[in-house]
DNA sequence: TTGAGGAATTTCCA
DNA sequence: AATGGAAATTCCTC
């Protein structure tokens, strides 16, 4: 039979580095892929052959299936004809579990569930049932999948086989001249330029609303944020700094706002009453091409604290979250379920076909995706990324770093603004005055105003503090320093209170004997 | 057959964690541990049973084997009864080799050398030939190897077999009540108080020089560094800093001295002709007893810089490096030979029987050994300690730091003492003034003297240096800092030097408006 | 390759 | 589950 060549449901890890693959954890997507949707689907991807249905890819060559990253959407794709050149490197660490893993576990190996061998697993992923070539229209998958009832009306009342599909269908084993293609090779080779990108008429529409569907664009196409009708918002972007979680460790939380909440996104423009499923997976940042990103996955979030029903699967080896956008809350959705799962490098570049590094290859954006069923015409599928989000740990780099302070000392009544010049400030930086005595002990401390409308990354206003004690008669060396955060301090840096008690004479010396010299 | 538990050559890791342990490196000690003594070894410990020859060991009873680490120099040994309440976990990363591998290797697996399968290796570690139960009196072992030839008389004329052994010999499969023991029992388990140490009578003393002893003490055994007639003694010590390599690194050198040379030990006392083997191994440091570190081996360096010829081999699983102590060279070796291998926590902590952890456990000393052969009586044997060696990475938060400064200027001579207070300084520390124009250019910098007997890690004593120059007429400004390291380096601080020319007045006016205030 | 310096990545601990 | 804060290990460079 025909398979869809990039639509498998490819693992982390080739299964050359499948070790006990066990799951035990909630959080593995690994087995919670399979169960919701065996069911209801039944033999996808059986239509006819959609080559017929697609006559202009007939002829298309365009090179080497090897492309270099960016510049093909097929890049991450599993290439599983074994065209990679990169064969299994002999890594002691390619023995990796699939699931999470606990510190626990590794002490205790008891709690490893069904231990295997290491032998390589026989699943090859090619024949995967929930091969994510399926898309529902609302989203609202909890429903199919007895998660929640509370949408009555979202029930399927049918399941249709997809009819056809966007994608060049190349038998087996094909050779080297052969590669993955689409209609819309041509659309999609196009620098990034277009503003405006609408789900061109070939591509076909469900045969029944509120269903799975086989031919939903696969998440390495560009697509716009907007079209006349539609707008898909992100009206409060994440945080720029997320550290992502690996395997082996607990969950490091859901994406934050700079505000303390969650980034928010709104469609706006839709006036149906249905639902529509929001999308949400990790995507490359920087300045290529938008695509899932290899090294990072979404990691849903659940918990007390979390507001919104999510529903997870995968969809061609890259996790998506997907939850509802309702008429009811105005389209607009909280996202405080999505994490950042961390995958080891080593692991994704063993994998055929994978071209990207992972080294310094930190920075993600959450892709958030609707698929707009049009009653009466063609669906309109919208995109929006967020700002980048770095997602490593902050390192000892990026301790802040005073370089520069345009004074040094000022009157015990403070109150006078200090303009500091330095690194790896943010508008979390705090300044902190401090005294301490000859043999270290603390004296005095005082968090000093910062302006945080004119700070920048370089740059910090700081509203000298009062000293403790405006009635010394000799200057008081004292100390401060920039925190961002508990151990994220600059070294400390020197600062004088003066007295109020010098008389105008002593103080004019002493400044000329500081600034002027010898002019005395 | 009886065999000598304790004395296994044991490799740094289980078998069960045995991976492609192909040695391809002429650094891989578990290849070079055999050749050299295959032939001229014959048969080793198959003498008559020792507990004859030490009837007190008969009815000793102490109590488990997994004794805690520091109170049992067996610790470390291994205890290959299956004993040991650890189970083996799934880590992923206990499948590493056992030989030195490059990062090439890992890249390019062609040049891995003899892959083998992941399953354990048959080795069992029990019945190796070159069980390290033997010793060479004068340590060139390289005549016997054919490393070299310039000592002629040292080739042995015979090949004995000991006669007879100084720990029990318990027969495999021994149950929980038993345990290794020596004859020395009751000394060992002393506090390490004994001044002096003598090898006791019932030591076994070689029929024939030169030749390989079975019957040296274990490594775990503390040993005199002095007695009356000799003294080994470390007459320049290591550095207190050196970073380990791991086996996925290259070398990273020989451990060097705070000088920049290396160090120094040397045996006092001797008269004889013959050289003397100096054994060198790593051992614990800290608070607990000395034994061999089970975290770290010794690590044979080669090449052109090296001046000392060395020849290494395992004893009881720990790496020895062995090298002459020469009359000629007044029983004095300059040890540029030995660098520091770091072995993986997690391969350590799985061996049975191991109940050290290994993190934050990175402190190790180097533990240099004679014995010297007593023609007319007993042998002597000899050990010293060099201080604690920090083996670990230096981190940024090693970054040194100035706090205060008790001067903030002084006259263009200079000359007087300043004392910094601060944090992270180090006999390392290096304290540079350096004057800058306003727009960034360096005019001046000069290194100032730092008082290493006085300083400490939290106070430097510098001697300002005189300024550029010294027929300035007014103040000027300078920076200074403190630097450990190439990157390590303070934030600037301030200095001013004043000129000579101020008039008396004013000087007095100046110093009193800093140190005195309203006094004036 | 040895020899290091300097991170970046992963794992571990509290 | 959620984090902060390292410590350990690996990787990249010269």
């Amino acid at each position: 039979t025909l398979t869809v060549p990039g639509h498998e449901n490819l693992a982390y890890r080739e299964p050359q580095c499948l070790s006990p693959a066990s799951s035990n954890s909630s959080t593995s997507w690994h087995s919670e892929s399979y169960s919701p949707w065996a069911s209801p689907c039944v033999s996808p991807s059986s239509g006819p052959n959609p080559a017929d249905l697609c006559p202009r890819m007939q002829n298309i060559h365009t090179g080497s299936p090897r492309t270099s990253p960016g510049t093909s959407p097929h890049t991450s794709l599993g290439e599983d004809g074994g065209l990679g050149a990169r064969s299994p490197s002999p890594r002691p660490r390619s023995t990796s579990p699939q699931g999470k893993r606990t510190y626990e576990m590794y002490r205790n190996p008891g709690l490893m569930p069904g231990q295997r061998s290491r032998s390589p697993s026989p699943h090859s992923g090619q024949e995967d049932p929930n091969t994510g070539a399926h898309f529902t229209h609302t989203g609202l998958v909890e429903s199919v999948n007895g998660f929640g009832n509370s949408q009555p009306g979202m029930v399927p009342t049918k399941i249709v086989k997809t009819s056809n599909q966007l994608y060049a269908l190349i038998p087996e084993n094909h050779g080297d001249g052969n590669y993955l293609v689409s209609c819309n090779q041509d659309i999609k080779t196009k620098p990034a330029a277009e503003p405006f990108y609408v789900i061109p008429p070939i591509w076909p529409k469900p045969l029944v609303p509120n269903l799975p569907l086989a031919t939903a664009p696969p998440l390495e196409w560009p697509l716009p944020s907007r079209t006349d009708q539609y707008e898909l918002h992100i009206e409060v972007q994440p945080k720029p700094h997320h550290r992502a979680h690996y395997e082996t460790e607990g969950s490091r939380g859901a994406v934050k706002a700079p505000t303390g909440g969650h980034p928010v996104v709104q469609l706006h423009g839709y006036r149906g009453k249905d639902p529509v499923g929001l999308q949400i997976f990790i995507g490359t940042a920087d300045e290529r091409i938008l695509k899932p990103h290899a090294f990072y996955q979404v990691h849903r979030i659940t918990g007390k604290t979390v507001t919104t029903n999510s529903y997870e699967r995968i969809i061609n080896g890259t996790k998506v979250l997907e939850i509802p956008l309702e008429p009811k809350n105005n389209m607009k959705a909280i996202i405080d379920c999505a994490g950042i799962l961390k995958l080891r490098n080593a692991d994704i570049e063993l994998r055929k076909g994978e071209t990207d590094v992972g080294r310094k290859n930190t920075r993600v954006r959450l892709v958030f995706r609707v698929h707009i069923f049009q009653p009466g015409g063609q669906d309109v599928c919208l995109q929006v990324a967020s700002h980048p989000i770095e997602c490593s740990q902050r390192s000892a780099h990026e301790l802040p770093m005073v370089e520069k302070q345009d004074m040094d000392s000022c009157s015990v009544l403070g109150g006078q603004q200090m303009i500091l010049t330095g690194q790896n400030f943010s508008s979390d930086s705090k300044v902190i005055f401090l005294e301490k005595t000859h043999d270290g002990q603390q004296l005095w401390e005082m968090e000093a105003t910062v302006d945080k409308d004119k700070s920048q990354p370089s740059m910090l206003f700081v509203e000298v503090p009062a000293y403790r004690d405006t009635s010394i008669c000799q200057p008081v060396k004292v100390n401060f320093y920039v925190i961002n955060g508990k151990r994220k301090r600059s070294q400390p840096q020197h600062f004088t209170f003066t007295p109020l008690t010098w008389n105008g004479i002593f103080k004019t010396l002493n400044y000329k004997s500081y600034h002027l010299g010898c002019a005395f």
